[in-house]
DNA sequence: ACTTGTAAGTCTTGATTATGAACTAAGTCA
DNA sequence: TGACTTAGTTCATAATCAAGACTTACAAGT
């Protein structure tokens, strides 16, 4: 199977990893939630290939998970904001980060610490049942194919 | 940067998509939650090629992601089954099918529906704070480097 | 004994993608 | 004029992937 097959399988996970599941898109994506909106600081921070970044920010563009807005006429200069769809992603950026925290910290803690401003503390993520509010794992679920 | 410079960066997603960040990844632990074990099941359920297939397992196995388990002597042969570590990543698989669910459905709805066990409804999973249980959404999040 | 079948790989050959460094375009600033 | 900025493009090399044939080790049927 070629990897632009995915895109067109019945599977919302297939077709979501078609948009974010190469080698760079997540990362490009951690650095627009802290901010960062322009080619050169995403191509620093990051230390990605101008023309691998080039080819994923032109396509996450046209995905809908970026806008390219001007920023100024002359010389024409873009950045690269979020699009609603974009930030839906934080979820799954959390949990990635979430997991990571819990099976590879080192001595010092979790590298980052993610606090929630309307409570006020800082905390870790979990994934809940949107019903019953409980958190769900992975055998407390069924998967029903919707025939 | 190379892949495998990603491992030893400071950053919790950075070690998680050292593991589980390539192409393909995402896609068999998808298989693995529906508790496909063995490898020609694997290779015939996703169209993956073989050699990569041998090397993805090897690598999951190495990662602690799967457990290598003889089933049979005489020919030996083995299943993977997931770890804990493995069955944790289930909110990462969760949240992209449910991103994919919300931005990418057709007509007849999402592709498969997920029935929470303990409380007998189909739900959306839901991103929560642990300390509040609030929803959390990417802008209500300030992340802070633990120093 | 011989053939067929099964599971879990390995090998080979092209095709596709990524890397890194240098280069370009269009303009600003001193 | 010359240096600087931002957002790319180009090119040669390197790494990774795809598809399918081949291999190993054993079991079961005739």
């Amino acid at each position: 199977m070629k990897w632009n097959d995915l895109a067109a399988e019945h599977c919302s996970l297939a077709r979501s990893l078609a948009v974010v599941g190469d080698r760079w898109t997540l990362l490009i994506l951690r650095e627009a939630f802290l901010r960062v909106r322009r080619f050169d600081d995403f191509q620093a921070r990051l230390g990605i290939a101008r023309r691998v970044l080039t080819e994923r920010l032109n396509s996450l563009v046209a995905d809908g998970i970026f806008d390219k807005i001007a920023y100024q006429q002359r010389p024409p200069r873009f950045e690269y904001r979020l699009t609603d769809k974009g930030l839906a992603l934080y979820p799954v950026i959390l949990s990635l980060v979430h997991w990571g925290d819990a099976h590879y910290v080192d001595a010092d803690g979790p590298p980052v610490l993610h606090h929630h401003k309307s409570c006020g503390h800082t905390f870790r993520s979990i994934l809940t049942c949107s019903e019953c509010g409980e958190a769900v794992g992975a055998r407390d679920v069924i998967a029903l194919v919707n025939a």
